[in-house]
DNA sequence: CTAATTAGGGAATGATCATTTCCAAATCAA
DNA sequence: TTGATTTGGAAATGATCATTCCCTAATTAG
């Protein structure tokens, strides 16, 4: 599933198009982003749209010219954390050069948003997971998409791996591949309660034992 | 921290001791357990009075005589969470014959709790982390005690199989271990999202490769 | 038996929530 | 310029939420 296809029709506007009537004032990604910060750290359902409003600079009747619902926020603001994060991700693992290390990369990219302040704050995907699984279809398949592409791109890095002879070519990849998503997410669940950057850096560590 | 810590002075009653007036009618551990079940598939702030009331088989009223308030049918529900998840996780470890096999048996009873229906139902301590970090620093208090301790146990298995010979004696054991808490709580999120049993228990196996 | 106490439950209560309405301001099409 | 269109924003709206009140019922203490 492409990214594109997660924003259902009439749920976030246009951000380019020049059309008719008066133009847009805010920055709609800053917007999304402040948007974002308030999901994650709060969750969608102890999210109020004063507290979103707020945090967006904006009114809520202009809020709501904006996005058809709170909802619509949530779903605009989670495209929109998925495509930064995983930006960062990929230029990553990138500069990586062999499988191995690709998979410490991503490994390593998890931990260090787990630890300290920014693991207080959590994840919009983990939160999404937890808050609407069972009370909105749509949103849960989203937050399956963004699940299964980092699955899908732990076991294409492992196969790096194999093939280039850093990862042993007899383990079974796409467990293996299940069982780094299964850590990762679980880097950001424990990085919720506090954790020093050593703690996560180590269990990191640790984790590069599954590919050894 | 003992899990006996965990309910704080007025927020549920004491069950066993006699006292004045009429007596409780209901069942305060079904009831719990109901309360339990609706926090856990829905989050707290999802988790309505009404809702709350109407699984637990009770009138407003009725809860809010035995309970403080919300938060209070929370904590008790988690405290009995707890209790009930422990006594099974160690019974299932206390049948294990060897340090690795109790690791094994550990990984695997959270496993099978997060795939299929089960899974998709989430685990209230995971919630709570999610919900609760920033907004309630006693219940965070809880959720952090509730992870502690499963570090504690997993890094205390793994001491075992490397004295019995089962685990390599050169890894860390509290860096693995932290490794291990993060990877269960993970499946947990991930078991939200609808998990087939054969791919969380392929996870589970792979997962084995961290004390080998 | 009587008074005190506690539980059960349904009906208020007041706060907060998401959303809509309405009007002024800014732009485009003609 | 004029009219259509869209945004910004403050105030209103109606629903829902957590919580309290109040009355009845069941128990214990004396």
């Amino acid at each position: 599933m492409t990214i594109d296809a997660l924003t259902s029709a009439a749920v976030a506007p246009d951000t380019k198009t020049r059309s008719r009537g008066r133009p847009r004032e805010f920055d709609m990604d800053a917007a999304l982003d402040a948007a974002l910060r308030v999901f994650s750290e709060r969750g969608y359902h102890a999210a109020s749209i004063s507290e979103l409003t707020e945090a967006m600079g904006l009114a809520s009747g202009s809020v709501y010219k904006a996005f058809k619902d709170k909802r619509g926020i949530f779903l605009a603001a989670f495209k929109r954390y998925r495509q930064l994060g995983r930006g960062r991700l990929e230029a990553r693992i990138a500069a990586a050069k062999t499988g191995r290390e690709k998979v410490f990369q991503m490994v390593m990219y998890y931990a260090e948003l787990s630890h300290g302040e920014a693991g207080l704050k959590g994840c919009l995907v983990v939160g999404g997971a937890n808050d609407l699984s069972l009370l909105d279809a749509e949103a849960a398949g989203h937050v399956a998409a963004a699940f299964s592409a980092d699955e899908k791109l732990m076991a294409d890095l492992i196969r790096i791996g194999q093939a280039d002879g850093t990862i042993p070519p007899t383990l079974d990849a796409d467990a293996t591949a299940l069982t780094f998503l299964c850590l990762t997410k679980g880097f950001r669940v424990i990085g919720r309660t506090g954790r020093a950057e050593e703690e996560m850096m180590a269990a990191a560590e640790a984790a590069m034992r599954l590919v050894t």
